[in-house]
DNA sequence: TTGAAAGCGCTAACAT
DNA sequence: ATGTTAGCGCTTTCAA
């Protein structure tokens, strides 16, 4: 393979100048910054990665580590970090945590010490003290998006005012029976997420003068099939009559719209259903929501870890996180005004 | 950091037998391995890979090429394949092309040439002949897996046996007007998937002494939407009366099984639907399907990686596949014996 | 502005 | 079985 030697030769330069003018650090003349382009794109030249990290201590490459791959947050997260790194002429290194228990734990004691990375990212995750440790013993900046990591920036919407924001649009359109489809704290990774996300729907409710009634709460894991079981328990419940659902995440709201409909409710006419995230099938299935982009959370989170890795930048520590992070109301087919009678299966029964 | 040097230093040994305790290689006392684990251990040492890889020429990574993230296949695929790799104790580099052309090309002419990686896994990638010979020009094993690349060994599952499997479920239960949702030669990024399963649909028609009805198919891409709306139209058409449908994709499929249902008709009562895949969402759905183990692809994928880096195997050239993969008929709810009556939407309908 | 040369941390001959 | 040593390909002082 060519090197960097054939490329001094064929420009009538030495090695040095050959990398000064290829990497734009140091002093270089027009013309000769020219002539090495050019014997360097003849020749096909590209720099050896692990030779350029070895003797700069800079490796270009960032890890990300997920606990999943197959859940579409992560998937969006990850390309807009993929897109963003890539700009700056970094590779992107994935560590997949789920699998076993000992596949996990190599992750954090083999695979991220290899030197391979200049920077962490970290998505959604649930860390045991050890992993945080482990983390933090590589002297790496370090961000996480979309779940807390303690002593770690996060990167994360405000949930609390996500979901509050989503359960005002359903009071602005007349409803007051409104249930909530939330994570469940016992069997979810993250505590954090469905507390604050149930804490921003019970905030609308006091705020409108509404007391929320804990029967009104169901608790699911993120999934379509979940939402849909939580769904059929709110809307079955003859004691409660909720008007519109806010559930925790898209796919659990899509659930609940089937749900509704296999019980012959109709979405929006006798139920109303929101969800948060704006997931690729949220068009599809007419679902309002709040959208959380998160493809741009990943790119924010790789803008941070460029400037921690600037020179200029502190040395190991990425600033702290001050911009709000941006989310947007998306109403489409699946909310409307409330019904004249509170809606039940009955009443769509006959 | 502590490098090999504190680890000699602290076994007394030199450097070299450091690293051969280490990795295996070599011949080691069996007391001087362990006081080298000892030491090792109990300074956190882990060898740098960067350096590493300088030394060796080889990098322990492989880049895996894909064309999306947020497609379930794909998912499934680089989970299967990152499990794998990391039970060689290989990392994974992604590299997803979706997103502008200059970000694509980049990936060819830039990222892919830095020799971070020492094996390519292509995934369902319609590429140019051009970026074909950019990654043989990398010189190091290739494999693609769920889409045939040119001049490349590729993974994948029988698409016309899938179809013709699927069809043939149908067949069995008394079906003779069974619709066919494919793929759109036209718009998709792979040509070959969607006309093979095309093809195995026909071919199981034909073996069953029907001919193909041209007006029983419809050309769709693979998402739910499109399949939703492909259904809309087979199943509108007075002049056919499909009494199955059988999708080239689970989403496609499930779009179907959606259609149906707003169109006054019941799956499977009025028509059984089944598509490929097994979809995370097929079981919710209760969706008859063929599951086509992504998951498995990608670590059989790996593995003829592994092999062709072995030494031992041939240089850079990767074993032929011979095993066909693995695919599974899955029945559930979405398909039954045909019904008496032909189903129609008019006869949904009153 | 450019070149010479000393590493970066590890591995693999080659010696012993 | 272990140590010595010369690189792997590049970057970066230090000199010129």
């Amino acid at each position: 393979m060519t090197g960097i030697d054939d490329v001094a030769k064929l420009a009538g330069v030495s090695t040095a100048t050959v990398s000064r003018a290829l990497s734009g650090r140091g002093h270089v003349a027009p013309r000769t910054r020219e002539k090495v382009a050019a014997a360097a794109s003849q020749l096909g030249y590209v720099v050896n990665a692990d030779a350029s990290s070895l003797a700069t201590g800079r490796t270009r490459n960032v890890g990300v580590v997920v606990p999943f791959l197959n859940r579409w947050f992560y998937t969006a997260v990850i390309e807009g970090a993929q897109r963003r790194l890539m700009q700056y002429g970094y590779d992107l290194t994935l560590y997949n945590l789920s699998g076993h228990d000992d596949e996990r734990s190599s992750v954090f004691e083999h695979f991220l010490l290899r030197k391979r990375v200049d920077a962490v990212l970290a998505v959604s995750l649930e860390l045991t003290e050890q992993e945080v440790d482990s983390l933090h013993a590589l002297g790496r900046p370090l961000v996480g998006v979309g779940g807390p990591i303690p002593g770690v920036p996060t990167l994360s919407i405000d949930d609390v005012a996500v979901t509050k924001l989503a359960t005002e649009h359903l009071l602005s359109l007349g409803h007051r029976v409104i249930g909530h489809i939330g994570g469940d704290v016992e069997r979810e990774l993250s505590f954090h997420l469905p507390t604050n996300r149930r804490h921003g729907y019970e905030l609308a409710l006091r705020e409108a003068g509404i007391e929320p009634d804990p029967a009104l709460y169901y608790p699911a894991v993120f999934t379509m099939e979940s939402g849909y079981q939580a769904a059929k328990q709110l809307l079955g419940e003859p004691r409660i009559r909720p008007t519109a659902l806010v559930a925790a995440s898209d796919e659990m709201a899509i659930g609940a719209m089937l749900a509704a409909r296999d019980m012959g409710l109709s979405v929006p006419g006798d139920l109303s259903v929101i969800g948060i995230d704006n997931h690729e099938l949220a068009p599809f299935f007419g679902l309002s929501t709040v959208d959380q982009h998160p493809g741009l959370q990943g790119e924010r989170a790789v803008e941070l870890l460029m400037e921690a890795l600037q020179p200029s930048g502190g040395a190991d520590s990425v600033p702290a996180v001050d911009q709000p992070l941006p989310f947007d109301l998306i109403v489409r087919d699946s909310t409307a005004r409330v019904p004249l009678q509170p809606a039940a299966v009955e009443s769509a029964h006959g």
